[in-house]
DNA sequence: GATCGCATGTAAGTGGTTACATGATTTA
DNA sequence: TAAATCATGTAACCACTTACATGCGATC
């Protein structure tokens, strides 16, 4: 079995759920895995063409009426079967690199403002991103109606939702009492 | 000014602390620093050649009593000057790329037994970390007596220990009911 | 007929890891 | 004296990004 990387992997199990064309893939990494996941053209075509060398996708060319040249990939048994695999081997936590703890340990050389100044920032960005998240949830418990991975988007989404909060509760709370 | 990687500000900023030897700063990588940020020796070598060649830091052999050879690093003023530079300047939250979620937005490929065992497996590591990070957070306390970075190093720990409660809450609750 | 979005792709470079090499000193 | 730990370092490789190239169809 070859190995895969796990960028591979999820380009193997985005197309697991339909059959994609890699521009769909960088459109779906564009506007709704975005702070989840993320790849450039430079990964995904190559990886593209990876799995199907090894048979764990196949391709054709889209036909349909005058359409613009789009090449669909979709998953083999084969695939299958090793995304499964994949899926059940144990995964450990992400490391959390956040560089805002990173700064604020150093937090000895600035200001009490200096300091307000970069966690207010820190804060406005999480509060946008929990804004752009709700979008996201409100469009797959619309747009998803009868898709079977509804439920485990909402899921996904929730914990994403829940740790958004908790950093901005953070921010709050350590804004009243700075060093 | 020339331009340095977050690994190497990172490194910067543990000398800013106090001089420090490469293999020191391996060690607070290992021990205390393991889930937030970490880099191997063929990365911190190479930077303190770097930040010394930048007259951002100066090294002098440790030459107490029978010791082995040990290059200690110090930061000059420059140096200290571009850390500040950095640590001022705005910083997005750091993309979020749990394994565990995209498997899960996979979900429709397993069982639900399956389903519980990785999620099982992920809580227990989870509460692994959060063990040892209850053990540093106890360590700065006892340990970090007038120390100017002790109340810095409280509030980033802080953060690190909510999120691990949050990620915790998450996997019980939707252990009870999954789809 | 210009320009925007769809669609596929690559060259060059960066940032990082793994795994190993080396040798000294301390401890069992 | 063997093993563990301290301490520094590098070669080879991998994953990934930036920036660009190309060309077609739809829209203005």
């Amino acid at each position: 079995m070859t190995e895969l990387t796990k960028s591979a992997y999820v380009v193997l199990g985005l197309i697991s759920k339909r059959p994609q064309a890699g521009y769909d893939i960088k459109q779906i990494m564009r506007k709704i895995a975005r702070y989840i996941w993320s790849e450039s053209n430079a990964q995904i075509y190559p990886i593209l063409k990876k799995l199907e060398q090894n048979k764990l996708v196949t391709s054709q060319l889209d036909k349909t009426s005058g359409a613009r040249r789009r090449c669909i990939y979709t998953i083999t048994k084969k695939g299958m079967e090793q995304l499964k695999d994949w899926l059940n081997e144990p995964s450990d936590p992400t490391p959390y690199r956040e560089e805002v703890l990173l700064k604020l340990s150093l937090g000895q050389h600035l200001s009490k403002k200096q300091l307000q100044k970069i966690l207010e920032n820190y804060k406005e960005k999480l509060e946008e991103q929990l804004k752009e998240e709700k979008e996201i949830i409100k469009h797959i418990e619309t747009e998803h109606e009868k898709r079977p991975d509804k439920p485990y988007l909402l899921l996904v989404y929730n914990q994403i939702e829940k740790i958004l909060e908790t950093k901005i509760a953070w921010c709050k709370k350590i804004l009243n009492h700075l060093p």
